[in-house]
DNA sequence: ATTTAAATTGTTATAATATAACACCATGTA
DNA sequence: TACATGGTGTTATATTATAACAATTTAAAT
């Protein structure tokens, strides 16, 4: 079991932020939303969405450069990831599969190599824009 | 089967570079190295660069804003890319498993929708890191 | 309680990545 | 020839992210 991680001030409120957020939000619009609570500088969000994603309560979506909260309560560490992603509206579901992290963390290269880290991002059509 | 895509001038001389390079490059790297070639502009990389990516000749690896060329015969075009990623020296990989494709490209997600578009990323440490 | 180490914060400045807008040019094709 | 399409060159700017440094808070261990 993982420690529970206690959040400091900044780290509590650009969470909370994200949380509510129904969509990832990028690091200049998380700096907008909390400058009224004090936060002023990027790098002030920066740092606390760093640790966030270190201790699992948020991800990065790479292709987009953006963040949502972990809504995957198997993945309590930052490590093996999955999303799918509409490619009109830009909604992004953390997908939960059992199987698929199976299969990805049993997945062996053709040098016989695992891997316990990866993201993986799928692209296509969400349901209401198909 | 695919059409063969004729390379502009810019678009040749980037990817030869990309092609030539034993690891991902940048786009301000690449920049910097075409300049003797009379591209000086950001936009310029950036332009062939995208169509690079759309024509499957080159991938974006996400997680670190940078480019690698196709070594995949079987990607033709840019929508299904796994790599592996070493932690330590960052060197990068391609990963060309069928298995692996096959199983991603069937993979359905808890409404039943399936993607044929994706982007993996695996990481961990290469042989010579471990 | 006091010390100490580690982490976090606040701040200014700057680096790195990427796109907007517009005029012009090359190529293929009707 | 005219037209459509895509590529080019250019300047300016937007967006994303980090460097460097000093001050403060926190947790743990005396």
């Amino acid at each position: 079991m993982h420690k529970e991680h206690i959040l400091t001030k900044n780290q509590q409120i650009i969470f909370d932020l994200i949380d509510k957020s129904p969509e990832p939000m990028k690091a200049y619009s998380i700096l907008f939303n909390v400058q009224k609570k004090g936060i002023k500088a990027p790098l002030q969000v920066y740092r606390a969405l760093d640790k966030l994603v270190e201790i699992g309560k948020i991800h990065k979506i790479e292709s987009r450069n953006a963040f949502i909260a972990c809504h995957n309560s198997s993945c309590r560490v930052a490590k093996a990831t999955a999303f799918s992603i509409c490619e009109i509206c830009e909604k992004v579901t953390e997908i939960g599969s059992a199987g698929l992290s199976k299969y990805l963390a049993n997945f062996k290269d053709k040098d016989g190599m695992k891997y316990s880290k990866y993201n993986l991002e799928f692209f296509g059509l969400c349901k209401k824009c198909r």
